[in-house]
RNA sequence: GGCCAGAUAGCUCAGUCGGUAGAGCAGAGGAUUGAAAAUCCUCGUGUCGGGGGUUCGAUUCCCUCUCUGGCCA
């Protein structure tokens, strides 16, 4: 029903571990696509080893855009990607070549496809304020205050996702309007593209479950920790950050703080890895008009037909 | 070899003054609009180590065997 005419772009997604970099990499040899990462933790500077950034060599043979340019003391947001992306989408269509974007963060994927709606951006002042109060009265009277004023969102959010009743609190304070009634607004224009989408899924979950332990054991070899001193050391960054909540560096945060050995360090960035590829999962379930393939044998050629047939299509 | 303490959900453990059991973690399912690798929600039947005894009834008491710790030789 969308334009025929729009310009086309690719998007393989796929939980942690699933082979994805491989997969666009190998696509990119073969067709004309420039890639663009889809991931919330790859756009941090200095976070290589443990975000399983592609290494430099690669890099210099694949370029991958939007990976690699913030600092880990910055945030960064569905809508910045959203805006990010659609330009680079832009600067490789103009090139005539095909973007191809590859990642995790099905958020991100969601606010590309479908848009978001004009919200406010966060306002670190007002979060603050939130927080210092939800220290006093706690998060259930803050959950009652939004009974007030956004009754819909009060009711969809639970009164523990102190994130999410932050998020609401914090529009209405800055628009005075209801979360809930600008959501219903028209969003920004959905993607301008004709997508096609295709995902990497494992058939069975213990193997990735294999992979996910056997990476970050490589991880580990390679210098994970002494990254992650890296960044411990600069003093500058702590906890409450989103780089440094990244699975895998949030734990081995607890670890230099002496807080918990190492081998409980490593099950835990583990175990958070697995749970974090369990929620990519759910996402991936509920997405439309979706290219299955089995991550653990897909054959490429097939694969690649198909991304070829929707380009000449 | 003797003595003591254990053996209960995938793991760590609680508990039943005898009426077949429950937490945390793990795991699974779900939500997901400027933090999203984030933040939340839901889900717990397992020969209560094996065998025997007492009892209306034993995972709970008794005996015995096996295994695991610790102490003494």
């Amino acid at each position: 029903m969308s334009g025929a005419q729009l310009p086309k772009a690719i998007c393989v997604m796929g939980p942690t571990a699933s082979g994805k970099t491989d997969l666009a990499i190998a696509l990119r040899e073969q067709l004309p696509v420039e890639l663009i990462s889809v991931d919330s933790a790859l756009v941090y500077k200095d976070m290589d080893i443990g975000t399983a950034k592609p290494d430099a060599e690669t890099l210099r043979k694949a370029p991958h855009r939007l990976i690699g340019f913030l600092d880990p003391a910055q945030a960064y947001s569905a809508a910045e990607f959203r805006k990010d992306a659609l330009d680079e989408m832009a600067d490789i269509t103009a090139q005539g070549r095909i973007p191809l974007l590859v990642g995790g963060t099905m958020l991100y994927f969601r606010a590309l496809e479908y848009g978001l709606s004009h919200l406010p951006s966060a306002n670190p002042e007002i979060r603050a304020r939130l927080d210092e109060e939800a220290a006093s009265v706690g998060w259930e009277a803050l959950h009652l205050r939004l009974q007030q004023v956004d009754p819909e969102a009060a009711a969809r959010i639970h009164p523990n996702d102190p994130q999410r009743l932050q998020r609401a609190l914090e529009i209405y304070e800055l628009t005075g309007k209801p979360m809930t009634e600008l959501q219903r607004a028209e969003r920004y224009a959905a993607c301008p593209y004709q997508l096609y989408k295709l995902a990497l899924l494992p058939e069975e979950r213990s193997w990735l479950h294999q992979r996910i332990e056997q990476r970050f054991d490589i991880m580990l070899e390679q210098g994970f920790l002494n990254e992650v001193k890296a960044l411990y050391e600069r003093g500058d960054l702590n906890t409450d950050m989103p780089a440094v909540r990244a699975v895998g560096y949030r734990q081995a945060w607890e670890y230099l703080a002496g807080k918990i050995d190492y081998n409980m360090m490593r099950n835990r960035a583990i175990v958070a890895t697995r749970q974090l590829a369990k929620r990519q999962i759910t996402w991936l379930r509920s997405e439309q008009r979706l290219h299955r393939y089995y991550a653990e044998n897909y054959s490429l050629p097939s694969v690649i037909s198909g991304v070829s047939g929707f380009i000449s299509g």
